[in-house]
DNA sequence: GATTATTATGTAAACGGTTACATTATGGTG
DNA sequence: CACCATAATGTAACCGTTTACATAATAATC
């Protein structure tokens, strides 16, 4: 009774009504057709192999806008990084899309180079492709961003923090303690004089939670991080030199710096040798994140290891439960671990 | 006349018709607001002030999958990228979205990881998507792709190749000529004894290309490159050191190491460091690509600029002009240009 | 001021799927 | 075998825009 009438048969002139053609093709509805794709097992065996094969023979490839306008579902999630320069970001967004692949989401990537204003413009063309959801990093943001993911009923996470006291789903590490366990761990050693160089911590809170972190260990010890030993700079390897440059101009007598990430700190290294300093003999450097390069690189860098393909899979899975209505915790704690390798060592007196 | 009934002009219970909310409010019909927002100066200029304001009361965000389905296009340009951890494609596809960014584009990111039947996946999955156009990394890959996009009439264009005599369009440098050349530079060093370090050729044209120009360089001077002197590996700094430690296995007498990317070249440098041999004096490391990180490493290494900033732009604006109907020059050549550092010079002997 | 060209707006039919609901086939029971 | 529950499929409305075409407003011309 459904096969083709033979009249009107052409497999349509160039690609129009094309899940009517496969329907056509099978000698189906079209109903049937979307049945097939999206929950198969309401169909008949037998119906179900005649629609793939008509699939096959006529190339038909789905037609996503469709299908969000269909089902008000878009099967995509948006993630907003600051940068795509530096491999954290990479590894994370890697992981992000690998775990929701599996439940095929399919990720959309929008990059804010760390401005507040082109985050947000980033999120409006996210909302814009329809995303069913969206994972954010950090949580330090205008609250017009948060009214719009809430006003729009989107679900979204906050990743690289942990924030249980927030009101807003998180999963990160607890860059405070870390920092504060790695200033330790310099203290330890006997060093006193110690700088600083992150990013902005006006606006990025993973810098302010480290800043904090290291305020913390250093006060029992009754020392403090003046401002000049703080240097905050747009994120590249050449800003890490710059930052220990800037740094030793003010405090020559400088024993060890902290880097709010490996880049920077890779940076100071390379800075370090240019300028004839040993590490660590005289300069102990540190930094937060372990990318590949910083096992590479010799000495090798101590730093925080960061595992953010980990978090990826954590934030995914978070997202997607959320999705499906399923409760989950609030905030999920990222383990980070202190790396040593051979960038620092104890202070061992100056030879400049 | 057009003003609101006043009974049904709630905002829509929770977002849905959304562009007859704005009508509504504005008290124009929806084609006037679609048109406000598509060809404004075909809209009166008080009229236009109207719904821009009725827009930004109500929060607007119009939805591109509804947009894509009612106009056919959908103004996004996919791209494929074999891996995301290298910063030569961050950089081009930083530099792509920027372009198309202008002429409101926006750009959907596939990453195949050097694998053919990912490349495939994620192609469908672009064109599932809706793409309006492809940008390609190379030009080798199945014949199914090329069909797939002619087939519906997807405009493309081969990336980071120069490929005149291809029936695709390219746009790219000249990698076999940039082999060449880099060769030749050693050779006239005195290197006799070359390793190459490159990625899988035969999936891969670009490595295919330099090891071509290798050989171009090398017959004249009646040299070849044996095949223990030619090593294949995936891409990261670990397999840059893997390659040189396979080299020197079966060549001990090496005096020069060509790797097809300079995140081979670094590895193969720190490995270099680790073994103690000396750069350059007992061995010239050079690679393709200058990563920021190429000039930040001592000694700097020795390498071919490949400006993919400018090529993401070029790509960009050609595919730009195809889409609007205007004729692009088949193939474009990006200038590529030698920086030469510290990690290459003469041979002097081995202290090994 | 009637007539015509031009500009601005409105009307309604697509676009290609999904899905609530209706209908028909299938299989199990008494 | 009539009856009913269940499984499989079909019908058609709907999703939020765009756009061809029709119509209304405005400007230009005589």
């Amino acid at each position: 009774m459904h096969e083709n009438d033979g009249q009107n048969s052409r497999p349509s002139p160039n690609g129009s009504g094309r899940i009517r053609d496969v329907a056509r093709e099978a000698g189906v509805s079209t109903a049937t057709v979307s049945r097939t794709f999206n929950r198969p097992d309401s169909v008949k065996h037998q119906t179900l192999e005649r629609v793939f094969e008509a699939a096959r023979k006529l190339n038909y490839i789905p037609d996503s806008a469709a299908r969000a306008m269909g089902s008000k579902v878009s099967r995509r999630i948006g993630v907003l990084i600051p940068t795509i320069d530096d491999s954290i970001f990479t590894r994370f967004i890697g992981a992000l899309q690998q775990r929701l692949s599996k439940d095929r989401y399919t990720l959309l990537v929008g990059v804010y180079d760390f401005d507040p204003e082109y985050e947000a413009n980033e999120l409006h063309s996210l909302i814009e492709s329809g995303v069913d959801g969206v994972v954010l990093c950090g949580a330090r943001r205008s609250n017009d961003l948060y009214e719009l993911l809430q006003g729009r009923n989107i679900p979204f996470v906050n990743a690289s923090i942990y924030s249980p006291e927030s009101p807003y789903p998180s999963v990160g590490p607890d860059f405070r303690s870390a920092a504060k366990e790695l200033t330790r761990y310099l203290l330890d050693f006997g060093h006193r004089k110690i700088g600083f160089i992150d990013l902005a911590s006006d606006t990025n809170d993973r810098a302010a939670l480290r800043l904090a972190g290291i305020v913390d260990a250093l006060e029992p010890e009754c020392l403090s991080l003046p401002n000049e030993r703080h240097i905050e700079r747009p994120l590249s390897f050449e800003d890490g030199r710059i930052g220990l440059r800037t740094l030793l101009e003010y405090t020559p007598d400088l024993t060890a710096v902290i880097c709010g990430n490996d880049v920077f700190a890779i940076g100071a290294l390379f800075e370090a040798k240019d300028l004839d300093i040993s590490v660590p003999g005289e300069l102990s450097i540190v930094g937060f994140d372990n990318l590949e390069l910083s096992a590479q690189i010799s000495p090798g860098l101590t730093t925080v290891n960061f595992p953010t393909a980990e978090m990826g899979a954590r934030v995914a899975e978070k997202l997607l439960m959320t999705l499906m209505g399923k409760p989950t915790p609030h905030a999920i704690h990222i383990e980070t671990n202190l790396i040593i390798r051979g960038s620092s060592g104890p202070y061992r007196g100056l030879s400049r």
